[in-house]
RNA sequence: GCCGGGAUGGUGGAACUGGCAGACACUCAGGACUUAAAAUCCUGUGCUAGCAAUAGCGUGCGGGUUCAAAUCCCGCUCCCGGCACCA
């Protein structure tokens, strides 16, 4: 009979995942508890069940890595390989109050879905572990670890500056800006301050760095945790705030050039010619990574929202303040949109006041603008124009001097005149004092020592990392487990009161007043405080997505616990996960929120281990042909289900993980896909035939013969490689191996346990084919629970090498020598290659090196 | 700008710690089967010269180390991904 998948991959699937017998031991793909095999936890990311259905990237991801689960449970693993559905979020709110729909409905048909989209694939998941983070069962436990986090003090409501849409009027999560616009109408974003639940993973930052030495990660994802983390070290230095007793000039000049006059007079001696008043009590921290260059500092920069401003508006001269009050104002309104578009051109007003730099007893004017950002070190930075970009081009509008303190490499000393002169990398001191002659971190360290042990300043350790701002503005999302009272204040919901289900109500339309759209509900919002019996307001803020999977791992060990969020045997046994596959776009913030969790969950007694994933791999994505992303708008998505219903799933997969390597960027290609589609009709038709010549020739004792050697080491040696490979994660290579192997031993006679081990060994990649041949052969049901076929007392060395003869480093001819010649023996072979004779004959012969079954080479 | 990763035939891609570059697949060409086409099967397919044996060239570019370099070192170019007025 021809290869014709569908006739029997349904069938298949059906006794695979629905029509198994309910006890647990029959169940083929069913991670067993306490098995004493050794385990291994398989874990991909879950997918966000959209409506669009799956994306040829589940499919070839979920592939590759069903390829690796059904290996090893064959190899004796006790595999745990589980799916779930991170289902809360956005697209499917939107898509609900588009729809006018119920978004539990929705998300329900989109998994329902998924699922069958996944069996389709014959994709050996464990059902029977299957979790959604929108089902109340578990983010009743997604809300009882933001109890723990509160009650530790890592969870904490603060002011802070969010996106806004002023056109929606709803906060949006920084994914949802794109290019400045709000994603859902294209209004430019702006930024409110609104009260936020935030979490404290600042805390956790110096282990989320540090132990990463315990795990087993690409460099890249290494580097961009490390990266994202950005541990520094900074000092903070103190200057006293003065401010010219007389300087009408600057009262009276325009914008620019008030500041201008100013730092010239500044610059000069100004504690001999100006009278300097100093401003009692009154002084400004600035902090910076490269104190070095502070003998070349020439002026202070402040961010406009810097509290300190405000104190500093009673000394400022009127002019200066009333321009300072308009570009604070300026600077809030301003859309992230209009920022980006002013690109580097710098823009500020001064403030008519001056600091003092110990160091150098020399004045430096003040300045507020909007390139210094609060959020970074103390909101404020000394100018150092001759070795900051950002600096030079402040100074290059303010007309503010420049003083080179860092000569390079190629020893140029000259004056900063131009941006492409201005030097930010490490050099040697020079204008620097005490410092001269000094390499930068030389410098570094020795101003910090000089700097603290005069009392100016202090080192201080900082993060790019921020707290984590947890609260969302949405609907569809985990409540957040808080309750507000009247006379109590904040006031967690008890534990036993878990989950605060999320009222199904009509409209999910965000609010007028920025809150979430829960706010409407009043029969949800008002309830007794749990303290003291009053009247009280439910939060009615929501967590954001990547709450419900910064734990789903944990769950997947125990999905229907009752009392926990899972047994703690149940973790000790299945934890931490093996092998975690997933996309460069989940690197920083998936990773560090969950790692984060994590190691909170350890602190508290409740998971073992510091670390929840002990190896991460990153895969590629495909594109469509022609390298360019699969859009519906260039309507060159390619649908699992086509695919599957065209040429079959075990074609599917096979070209999913041969099309390219699997971190690589794979293009689809149609005519791929035929060429693994003619090797599994091959396959087929050669063992089938196989197959039935055994099942007629089963009476008498076909399987007598000793079989051909090196049909045997062949096969042999191929079920080393898809070992290799596939532990490898270079199932492409696998593949290639299966198929070359049928190109060289296609015509073979192979006896039926030959056929059995062909079987196996193709099963991990093709299942439906392989089990249906299984079955043909008579075999027992299934071979997905076979054991992986093992060849002992097979040699497969081999005796005889075919060793290539190097005349001056050129390949020149190849002799066959047994595996264990000498260096004598090879050469003696060589001499007689006609053509090696033709290059040795006459030749002096400087030396020979030879590499045993490897190869020879003659230098003459 | 910083960090990470790349660049190999007409195409996607192989090549363990330096040891026969181009596995495997696609494409293309020729052949078999067919009235014909499709499908399938067989042969060939890095470039140049040659009937051939063989020779020259060849892994982004320029140098270097080595008997030997896609692989190691130095200096570039371009591409992809991430981060970014981070002081």
């Amino acid at each position: 009979m021809p290869y014709e998948p569908t006739r029997f991959e349904k069938q298949w699937q059906e006794k695979w995942f629905e029509k198994f017998d309910k006890d647990a031991e029959s169940k083929l793909y069913h991670g067993r508890d306490f098995d004493q095999r050794p385990k291994k936890y398989v874990l991909v990311e879950f997918p966000y069940p959209s409506g669009a259905g799956m994306h040829i990237g589940h499919a070839r991801n979920y592939s590759m890595m069903d390829t690796y689960a059904r290996l090893h449970r064959m190899l004796g693993y006790n595999v745990m390989y589980p799916m779930g559905w991170d289902a809360f979020g956005l697209p499917t709110e939107n898509f609900a109050i588009k729809h006018k729909r119920k978004p539990q409905e929705v998300t329900q048909e989109n998994t329902d879905n998924f699922e069958r989209q996944l069996k389709k694939l014959g994709l050996s998941f464990d059902w029977d572990r299957k979790i959604d983070t929108t089902d109340p069962d578990y983010y009743k436990w997604t809300q009882w670890i933001f109890l723990q986090l509160y009650k530790k003090g890592l969870a904490y409501k603060d002011e802070m500056p969010i996106n806004w849409c002023p056109k929606c009027k709803t906060g949006c999560a920084n994914e949802e800006v794109i290019d400045g616009n709000h994603e859902r109408c294209g209004e430019p974003v702006t930024r409110k301050k609104l009260k936020q639940w935030m979490l404290k993973i600042t805390e956790y930052a110096d282990r989320l760095a540090d132990e990463l030495d315990l795990v087993d990660y690409p460099d890249s994802v290494v580097a961009s945790q490390r990266n994202w983390i950005g541990r520094k070290e900074w000092i903070d230095i103190v200057y006293p705030i003065v401010r010219p007793e007389i300087q009408p000039e600057i009262q009276s000049d325009s914008k620019n050039s008030g500041g201008a006059e100013a730092v010239k007079s500044a610059s000069g001696s100004v504690n001999e010619e100006t009278e300097m008043k100093q401003l009692e009590n009154l002084e400004i921290t600035v902090s910076t990574t490269r104190p070095d260059t502070n003998f070349g500092a020439t002026f202070v920069v402040i961010a406009p929202e810097h509290p300190i401003v405000e104190k500093l508006m009673k000394y400022m001269p009127p002019k200066s303040a009333d321009q300072a009050k308009d570009y604070i104002k300026k600077t809030a309104e301003k859309t992230e949109k209009e920022r980006l578009e002013e690109g580097r051109k710098k823009t500020g007003v001064f403030t008519g006041l001056f600091c003092k730099n110990p160091l150098t007893q020399k004045a430096m004017p003040i300045y507020l603008a909007d390139f210094v950002m609060m959020t970074v070190g103390t909101g404020a930075v000394v100018g150092v124009p001759g070795h900051d970009m950002r600096d030079f081009e402040f100074a290059q509008e303010f007309d503010l001097p420049v003083i080179r303190v860092v000569v390079g490499d190629n020893g140029d000393k000259s004056e900063i005149a131009k941006a492409d002169q201005v030097f930010e990398g490490e050099g040697r001191m020079m204008n620097s004092d005490f410092l001269d002659g000094l390499k930068t971190d030389e410098a570094i360290s020795k101003i910090m020592d000089y700097i603290e042990k005069e009392g100016w300043g202090k080192r201080t350790i900082r993060y790019h990392l921020r707290d984590w701002i947890f609260s969302r503005q949405h609907y569809w999302g985990e409540p957040i487990p808080i309750i507000f009272c009247d006379k109590c204040g904040e006031v967690p919901v008890p534990e036993e009161d878990l989950p605060v289900v999320l009222p199904e109500v009509d409209s999910y339309e965000p609010t007028d007043t920025g809150e979430s759209p829960l706010a409407n509900i009043s029969d949800w919002v008002n309830v007794k405080c749990p303290k003291c019996g009053g009247s009280a307001q439910r939060e009615t803020d929501t967590m954001p997505n990547w709450a419900g999977s910064s734990w789903y791992f944990l769950r997947y060990c125990d999905p229907d616990n009752d009392k926990c969020l899972a047994d703690k045997k149940l973790l000790d046994y299945w934890m931490p996960v093996d092998i975690y596959d997933g996309g460069a776009e989940h690197t920083t913030l998936h990773l560090l929120y969950s790692r984060f969790w994590h190691k909170f969950l350890n602190d508290i007694g409740v998971v073992p281990g510091k670390e929840p994933y002990a190896k991460r791999r990153v895969h590629g994505i495909v594109l469509g042909e022609g390298g360019v992303k699969m859009s519906k708008s260039l309507g060159n998505v390619i649908n699992p289900d086509d695919l599957v219903n065209e040429y079959g799933a075990d074609t599917a997969r096979c070209y999913l993980m041969f099309m390219g390597p699997y971190d690589g960027t794979c293009e689809w290609n149609t005519r791929t896909v035929k060429g693994v589609r003619r090797f599994l009709e091959k396959f087929y038709r050669i063992i089938e035939a196989a197959v039935e010549k055994i099942m007629k020739g089963k009476d008498q004792n076909s399987d007598s013969s000793q079989g051909d050697r090196k049909l045997i080491v062949a096969i042999a040696k191929l079920s080393d490689t898809i070992i290799d490979d596939v532990k490898g994660l270079k199932f492409n290579t696998a593949i290639a191996a299966l198929m070359k192997f049928f190109n060289e031993f296609g015509d073979s006679d192979f006896d039926k346990t030959e056929v059995e081990i062909l079987l196996k060994l193709i099963a991990p990649f093709a299942p439906h084919l392989a089990e249906e041949l299984w079955e043909k052969l008579g075999n027992e049901y299934s071979i997905h629970s076979a054991d992986w076929p093992e060849f002992k007392g097979i040699d497969t060395s081999e005796d005889e090498v075919e060793i290539p003869v190097q005349i001056n480093g050129k390949v020149r001819g190849t002799v066959v020598a047994a595996i264990k010649a000498t260096e004598d023996e090879v050469r003696a072979l060589a001499e007689k290659d006609e053509n090696i004779a033709k290059y040795l004959q006459g030749a002096d012969v400087k030396k020979v090196i030879f590499v045993p079954g490897k190869m020879i080479s003659f230098v003459l």
